[in-house]
This record gives structure tokens, C-alpha cells and sequence, in this order.
DNA sequence: AAGGGCACTTAACCTAGATTAAGAAATTAT
DNA sequence: ATAATTTCTTAATCTAGGTTAAGTGCCCTT
């Protein structure tokens, strides 16, 4: 399991005091599956590193339909960064797909870190940079590959997600309906 | 014409010293409109702030079809930051479509900055930030929205741009072939 | 001022993926 | 175990948006 300090080391390096100083701002819970840990509508207070289990961020249409917007299983960040930086109602619900530990920062607590801790800034930059990229790539992605390559692209991608979230949820990532999904699966199996 | 300095202000504050070292890591420059530049296949070696004219970045496919990833007029940065903060070739071009003046940042410079102004490091953050929620809200709009609604978000987003830039541009902006927005635009006009 | 590209429009036809519906398989709860 | 609920599959039908193609208008350039 990768611990949260040796996610931060990846990009920064904290002395043995702030390392203990950043842990003493998080708190670390389990949690089973299928528990929410924000909806649309609250305003999020918090950031979420996942030791681990699996959870994922979507939101949800005209009451009906539900877009995935991320999954995050071990190592990962997740949250509703527009909800959490601008202090406004978010449109995202986090849930828990797979009993999880979860690393919780809250807003408070993170601003103080920053203070105390600057080096935090350079990591939570990097880190936004780095996400920010992929969701740059995904965007040329479903403006121009098709649902197959998408998949594909999924596939090599994130190679564990695929036997352990259901399937429609990885439909709803790549941006088919489930019926599509089990439609070009059957297709690509043929092959 | 809003400076890079007014920029920064809004999230960080500079002394007049710290500004003045700021901008003597950068170079202003004038391009014409139609300039190209940065090329796919290239490393980004700069960041980019807009004073005035209209930049877009854009990848192509199959060597045939354009796509827009983004728009940017006074007051905005643009770039390739994949290439940027990876050091590998990008995929995007970086073109001028209204003769424009540009604010350059090198990667190197900005190093030194960030050693040097350590509040720049948590400007930066921010601008990812505010940058990553805006990709994650445009992903989102492509998977549930019709090419209607993304129109119209586009038009009371980005008012200016509709008059400014050819349409094509602004079809592959939010998803479609110039065919089809002119066809939409028709329908719409009806209205 | 003339001509050569672009940018835009229109229209006929086409297709990737959506929708609807019904049944089968797999999980979960009791 | 068994019932209940979810998830997945299959198939028929439909549609938003793509493709192809032809024509119009409008900057640029010289």
C-alpha cells in the first residue's frame, strides 16, 4: 500500500517534523462500499486520498443518468475541486465502489499546511498540473477517437478497473450507454 | 489591457521588488496574426500570457482533422502543458488568430521563480486549479449536453469570442463538423 | 480589378451510438 | 437456499450528428 507521505515524496521532500506535522492535519477512516461521501448540492470541505478500495465522482443528469467523472483506487486524489476551491454547492457525488481507507484533508486544515508547510504548495501544484493534463487528454479523446478506441485507450490505461468496477460505470466514463458498451464488447471479443 | 502583473494580483500579492524581478524573466513580443507558435512534435519550452489578440491550441488527427482544445484573449495563458511540464514533444499547435502580444515565460525562468518567489509556486496552483475545474466541467458538458447546449454555454461563456474567431473553429471548440454548426446555427436563428 | 483561395451554407444520404424493451445472469439480502 | 435487486446482454428501431458534394460569398493578394 503507498502511503500518502511517499505520494507527496514523489514531488517534494518534508522533513521527519512535517511529515508528522501533515499527518497530524488528515484522518484516516474506513469506509464500506457503496457509502457516499458527498452529493451534489453540499459544498465539499474536503480532499480524499485513497489508501485503499476504489471510489469514483460522477454526477447525475436531469435527475436520471450519471456521468463518471473519475475513479480513484490506491494512490489516488479525488474530490469536487470546483465545490472545494470556490466554497459553492458542487454538482459531484463521491462514492465508495469498493470497501475503502481513506486519507481526509480538510480545506481548513490544508490552508494551514500551506502556511506551515510551503514546500505543500509546489506538491498540490504539480499535482494539479499533472491532473489537469489528463483531463486535457481525455477531452481531445471524446472529441476525437471513437468509443472503441476510447475503450481501448481505458484498457491499457487503467488495466486493474476494468475487473473490479461494473461495467456500466466504465461505459459512463468512456461516454456510452451500458447497452453500447456490452454491444462493442461482444464486437471486440469476435476479433 | 489588463498586465500579467494585474493577473498575479488577484491571487497573490508581489512587492515591487519581487514585480520587477517578474518581469525581467520574461520577454513581450508581437506576432502577427496566422503565426504558428509551437508545432506538434515539438517540447514546449514556454508558457504563454496573452496582452491582447486572440491565440488557440489545437491537435490534429490522422494529419487531417483539427481540434480545438482551447482559446485564449487578454488575460489568459495558454500553452502545451503536457509537453511543458513532461519534456517530451506535445501533440497541440499553438497558432495566432488575431494579431496579438504575448507575454514568454521559458520553463527555465519560471524555475528560478519559483526559487526565488516562493509565492509564485501557490499562484501557479491556483491557475492549474481554476484551469483543471474548467477542463472537468467541459468534460462533463461533452458527455451530457447536446451540441445545442454546449453552443449555447460556449455563447454566454466566451461572448466575444463568437463575433472574433471563424466558426469552424469554434464548431471544433465544442464537437462538431462546420457542416453540422452551420446547420445548427440555421435551426437556431429560426427560433 | 481580377482572381484565387478560404469560410460558410445547403442538401441528400449515411452511421455510430441512443433508446426501448425484454430476458438472462450475477449479486445481495433475508 | 431463495427471493429480490442489480447488472449485463441482445435485438429492433430511431436520431443526432457525420460525410460528401456542390454552390455562394468574401477577403486577401498582386
Amino acid at each position: 500500500m503507498q502511503s500518502i507521505l511517499e505520494n507527496i515524496a514523489k514531488h517534494v521532500a518534508l522533513t521527519p517534523q512535517e511529515q508528522e506535522l501533515f499527518l497530524s492535519k488528515t484522518e484516516t477512516k474506513p469506509f464500506k462500499a457503496k457509502t457516499i461521501l458527498l452529493s451534489a448540492g453540499e459544498v465539499a470541505t474536503c480532499t480524499y486520498f485513497v489508501n485503499s478500495g476504489i471510489l469514483r465522482s460522477f454526477n447525475i443528469n436531469d435527475n436520471i443518468i450519471e456521468h463518471v467523472l473519475h475513479f480513484a483506487c490506491e494512490g489516488w486524489w479525488i474530490g469536487d475541486m470546483y465545490s472545494y476551491i470556490s466554497g459553492k454547492p458542487g454538482n459531484l457525488f463521491l462514492e465508495v465502489l469498493e470497501d475503502a481507507e481513506v486519507v481526509i484533508i480538510t480545506k481548513e486544515n490544508q490552508q494551514q499546511l500551506y502556511q506551515e508547510i510551503p514546500k505543500l504548495e509546489r506538491f498540490f501544484r504539480i499535482l494539479a498540473e499533472n491532473s489537469l493534463v489528463s483531463h486535457q487528454e481525455r477531452l481531445m479523446d471524446n472529441l476525437s477517437l471513437t468509443a472503441e478506441e476510447r475503450f481501448e485507450k481505458f484498457c491499457s490505461k487503467y488495466p486493474t478497473l476494468i475487473q473490479k468496477v461494473p461495467q456500466k460505470h466504465i461505459a459512463s466514463y468512456i461516454g456510452v450507454t451500458p447497452e453500447f458498451f456490452s454491444k462493442m464488447k461482444a464486437r471486440l471479443l469476435k476479433k
